[in-house]
RNA sequence: GCCGCCUUAGCUCACUUGGUAGAGCGCCAGAUUGUGGCUCUGGAGGUAGCCGGUUCGAAACCUGCAGGCGGUACCA
């Protein structure tokens, strides 16, 4: 064998690029957010959907099965009729085709749920990976604005029980349509250029979403951005628009940009639709933190439709150097009138809010990075000799049965590795059930928590072995309750 | 996609004008015949991202490719 080496493939232990593993740790955060987010669906009475990971591309949007490169932006292939078929990129696109496909025997509006992961092929970063969960909930079938109310009241239920900081960001198409008509901005490549520089406010600052909305902008790297070719006289209402939010109330907001859009029909529709919003919102008790219009935010171009939110987490999160984590947004969401009409021809209102579980996952694993997460190991029980297996198979199955989870020790090692490895399982305790125990019809346990926090208080190896820090031997009746209340504790 | 920087042990990084590699942490074992932490001792672990070139000689210099990071574009 040893002369094959050169010949023998060694794959590369990795996994692709934008693909993570997940432990048990970050599972629990993930598991714990999707639970609490749909309880909070359920109680505003949407129903549970899975689709598949898979649809024809053709359902999915602009990625047109006889496209030249269909895998740019999602994951595509053949099946083997010779159908395009690609993984969900999000949970909307197969809501409207599931919409689109049983409308007639849908209860309407039609509302429900949905998590699960989704995948998007392109290029990874911090916080953006190429699979990741979504958790969602959508209103198809009503126009009313207190529909998009709705979510946003939702949003904050959602983040208020997961206990996030979280504030939502409103704002709404119609104002931005508005505004740029009354300017006289109609080609829409132009309109475009300008909604994609305000979204770069955050980014880049007034000075430089000026620049974008102008000629252009350079940036450091010495890439040029082209701008959106604005007249000079339009930049500054613009601008003025777009920072209009500020810490007002939300009544005080709309008082604002009714000044501003007067002589637009579209404006006047959008903060009717604002109005609207606001008093649903209020009646269901949001507050003004939690809840904010702000005219910066634009979202998804050539998508929704209406009003749009985006959730913002409301604290500074540093990555392990300390450095500042840019963490961009949580959620969000808004009015998307145009998806179903895509498969039926029917315009179909819709509006719905999308919670980024995989990012909030990470933004509180970052919270929570320096204490050891919910995970905990079994109560490990401990091998001491081949001849006395069953003797610890039978302990395990007492514990299981008592409703702790339990397992005995597989490995080869020696009594100190087995400690360390229900150390390194931050098991709550260990089990010795050896020959002096099976003689005298005892147990004894070692409390490993309570020995954890003992040990720093000694420093001498002689005392610490010694002394056994929270083990005791006890009656074997007596056990399974001992062990209950060390891992109740 | 475009621009820039980077790639040496599982991880974080050294090796000051090219002479074929080290540390800390981690891991394994022993001190401690049945006991996790601390301490000490020992050990395992590297075709220096990959291919080619320059050279007597390359981890180091040069092409190309791949991967990583940052910025930018796109983002349903």
């Amino acid at each position: 064998m040893t002369q094959n080496n050169e010949t023998t493939f060694r794959p590369e232990a990795r996994s692709p690029r934008g693909f993570i593993d997940k432990r048990s740790g970050q599972i629990a955060i993930e598991r714990r957010l999707i639970e609490t987010v749909s309880k909070v669906y359920e109680d505003f009475g949407f129903e549970a959907l899975q689709t598949p990971a898979f649809e024809y591309a053709d359902a999915l949007g602009k990625f047109l099965p006889d496209s030249d490169r269909p895998n740019v932006g999602v994951f595509a292939q053949q099946d083997d009729d010779d159908q395009w078929m690609a993984l969900r990129y999000d949970l909307t696109a197969p809501l409207a085709r599931f919409v689109a496909q049983n409308w007639e025997t849908l209860p309407k509006p039609f509302r429900r749920y949905a998590f699960g992961p989704v995948w998007r092929n392109e290029k990874p970063g911090p916080g953006r990976l190429r699979e990741f969960m979504q958790c969602d909930a959508d209103i198809i079938g009503s126009d009313r604005p207190e529909a998009d109310a709705e979510m946003i009241a939702l949003a904050v239920a959602g983040y208020k029980a997961l206990d996030v900081p979280a504030r939502i960001r409103i704002n709404n198409r119609k104002l931005l349509n508005g505004l740029l008509v009354s300017l006289g901005v109609t080609d829409s490549g132009q309109q475009l250029g300008v909604l994609r520089a305000i979204d770069k406010m955050d980014r880049f600052g007034p000075e430089g979403v000026a620049l974008l909305l102008g000629a252009g902008r350079k940036d450091e790297s010495g890439d040029y951005t082209k701008g959106a070719q604005l007249p000079d006289a339009a930049i500054q209402p613009v601008l003025d628009f777009v920072l209009a939010g500020g810490a007002d109330t939300r009544s005080g907001v709309l008082e604002k940009l009714a000044a501003v859009l007067a002589n637009s029909a579209e404006g006047q529709a959008g903060l009717e639709d604002l109005a609207r919003i606001n008093a649903a919102v209020s009646a269901m008790g949001v507050s003004e933190d939690e809840a904010i219009f702000d005219p910066g935010i634009v979202r998804g171009l050539e998508y929704y439709t209406g009003p749009v939110f985006e959730a913002e987490f409301l604290r500074e999160l540093r990555d392990d150097k300390g450095n500042l984590v840019q963490m961009g947004s949580v959620g969000g969401g808004g009015r998307y009138d145009d998806l179903v009409a895509r498969f039926t021809g029917q315009q179909t209102p819709a509006t719905g809010f999308s919670f980024g579980v995989s990012r909030l996952a990470a933004a509180l694993s970052l919270i929570d990075a320096g204490k050891r997460s919910g995970a905990r190991g079994p109560i490990v029980i401990i091998a001491f000799s081949d001849s006395d297996m069953g003797e610890y198979f039978g302990f395990a199955a007492e514990l299981r049965a008592a409703g702790l989870p339990a397992e005995v020790y597989l490995g080869r090692s020696g009594m100190k590795a087995q400690m360390k490895y229900a150390d390194r399982r931050f098991s709550p305790a260990a089990v010795m059930i050896g020959e002096d125990e099976l003689k005298s019809g005892t147990v004894t346990i070692k409390d490993l928590d309570l020995g954890r926090d003992l040990a720093m208080q000694i420093s001498d190896n002689k005392a610490w072995r010694e002394g056994r820090p929270g083990q005791v031997t006890l009656p074997r009746a007596e056990a399974v309750k001992h062990l209950k209340s060390i891992v109740e504790s």
